[in-house]
DNA sequence: TGGCAATTTAC
DNA sequence: TAAATTGCC
């Protein structure tokens, strides 16, 4: 038998620095004279009942070729493996493991069940699969309370998370440095399925640190002041890039802590806020791992199961496709179909929106999201949509409904943001976008090619409190 | 990481 | 009488 292999097999984590994964296979492989490969499998089928956007998949794509570039400079050669779904991921092994010997497989963990259960199952197989936390800053399972349980609510989680963090060093690990001779990169990596467009969103590891530079040094101490505005440039923008690992979380502590040394300890740290939200996407991850059912579209709380949520085809495709009829929703849809990104306070009011002012399924709505989102992430976008619906764990409460009039106003207060997206009603009067239903009274507005108001606010929200009551807490 | 309306308080 | 506070959804 030909001499053994050494994989680092890349599935999310698409950068050589701090990736523990690549750091121990290129170890190994240094240590026992052994060849490194590292490999990625598309896996079209899954992707599609994952719902994995077309934009986002490009977004990987180039982030692939990206990555063979600095690969092929340490030496290593990077694969494109190709099966429909997890289960072909097995056999690819297999046969592969019947043709050479592997000495050894490193990849990162992930936290959804399917990914799970693939991983589980090649271990179960007998491959010498080796699984590395990269994900999560401090990994799922040892941020609990006293009874050795996950918290379910943040503000308690967000605090143990500090005590043991701010107990430990954040030294990201360095990219390898080269096992061989640099190779020359005969052959781009492209998927065999259609990819949508990412170019508004710059490809490459050495981009995404700059980014989180420049956010940490520039925008950080600010977060907190500006973070609610989409108009203005306040949040790291960075998700996408965390979504797939071309930066680390651990790089984004480390960074903030560089600037900030003593966020982890004191409340009243300028670093403290965007903190707060790196933590936030832990809490999520750690839920997703801890409940498995998350990952298969259960509600975390039981008694969203009961909830009648409509059926209402005409007014879920205006809701996606921005024309609601108020301005501030429809500005938001509007940003998520052209750009693949969303602002997070937008997140929330059109989340809102759609769960309460609709009643329509949160299901559907996380759904078109992780379609058209360049950040998508199951552990994100899940306990996001639950938090909005009041189904989830430490969720706003079922009556907690957003005024899409009174948010607008607060938080795009001069319509820079709407009018960017919303050319139809870029000439209004303010008050006139904030309060679209104003129109309905006859004068000024009664023509346009914008749409009245698909639903009445007051009524709408009295029909949400009527049936998310269910939800109301036995006492 | 609310909203709303009744109620009290501040002028 | 407008602004701040409270209690409930």
């Amino acid at each position: 038998m030909s001499q053994a292999t050494v994989y680092i097999w890349f599935r999310q984590d698409l950068r050589v620095s701090d990736n523990q994964a690549l750091h121990a296979a290129a170890k190994m492989a240094r240590q026992q004279q052994l060849p490194l490969k590292a490999v990625y499998i598309e896996t079209p089928l899954q992707w599609q009942q994952h719902d994995v956007g077309t934009r986002q998949l490009d977004f990987i794509q180039r982030h692939l070729n990206c990555l063979q570039q600095s690969l092929a400079a340490l030496g290593v050669e990077l694969e494109l493996w190709h099966c429909d779904d997890f289960n072909g991921v097995q056999q690819l092994w297999q046969s592969r493991m019947q043709q050479h010997d592997i000495a050894a497989i490193f990849a990162g963990r992930e936290p959804e069940l399917n990914e799970l259960r693939r991983d589980q199952a090649l271990i179960e197989a007998g491959l010498p699969l080796n699984l590395t936390d990269e994900h999560c800053i401090l990994a799922p399972g040892t941020v609990v309370n006293q009874n050795g349980e996950m918290y379910r609510v943040f503000t308690p989680f967000f605090k143990r998370w500090r005590e043991i963090a701010s107990a430990q060093q954040f030294q990201p690990v360095k990219a390898p440095v080269p096992l061989g001779p640099a190779l020359s990169v005969a052959e781009p990596i492209s998927f065999s399925v259609a990819t949508g467009d990412s170019e508004l969103w710059r490809a490459g590891e050495g981009e995404a640190k700059q980014l989180l530079q420049q956010f940490v040094a520039n925008h950080a101490a600010d977060y907190k002041q500006q973070r609610d505005f989409p108009a203005l440039d306040g949040t790291s923008s960075l998700s996408p890039y965390l979504a797939i690992g071309v930066i680390s979380p651990r790089q984004c502590l480390a960074t903030l802590l560089a600037q900030f040394p003593e966020a982890l300890v004191d409340d009243t740290s300028p670093g403290r806020c965007w903190l707060s939200e790196l933590v936030w996407r832990e809490f999520y991850r750690h839920l997703l791992q801890a409940y498995p059912n998350l990952s298969m579209g259960a509600n975390f709380n039981p008694l969203g199961a009961q909830i009648a949520w409509r059926d209402d085809q005409q007014a879920f495709d205006a809701w996606c496709e921005g024309r609601t009829g108020y301005p501030i929703v429809d500005a938001a849809m509007r940003q998520l179909n052209r750009t693949g990104w969303m602002h997070n306070r937008l997140r929330m009011i059109t989340a809102s929106f759609l769960t309460k002012h609709l009643l329509i399924d949160w299901h559907r709505g996380e759904r078109w999201f992780r379609r058209q989102l360049l950040d998508g992430d199951l552990a994100a976008n899940n306990g996001g949509w639950q938090w909005s619906a009041g189904t989830g764990c430490d969720a706003q409460p079922y009556f907690r409904i957003f005024n899409p009039m009174t948010q607008s106003e607060k938080f795009d207060p001069d319509a820079s943001f709407i009018r960017k997206y919303v050319p139809e009603v870029r000439d209004w009067p303010l008050k006139q976008i904030h309060h679209p239903e104003s129109r309905v009274n006859g004068h000024l507005f009664a023509v346009s090619d914008y749409p009245t108001p698909i639903v009445d606010h007051s009524a709408a929200r009295e029909r949400a409190l009527d049936r998310l009551s269910v939800l109301k807490k036995a006492n």
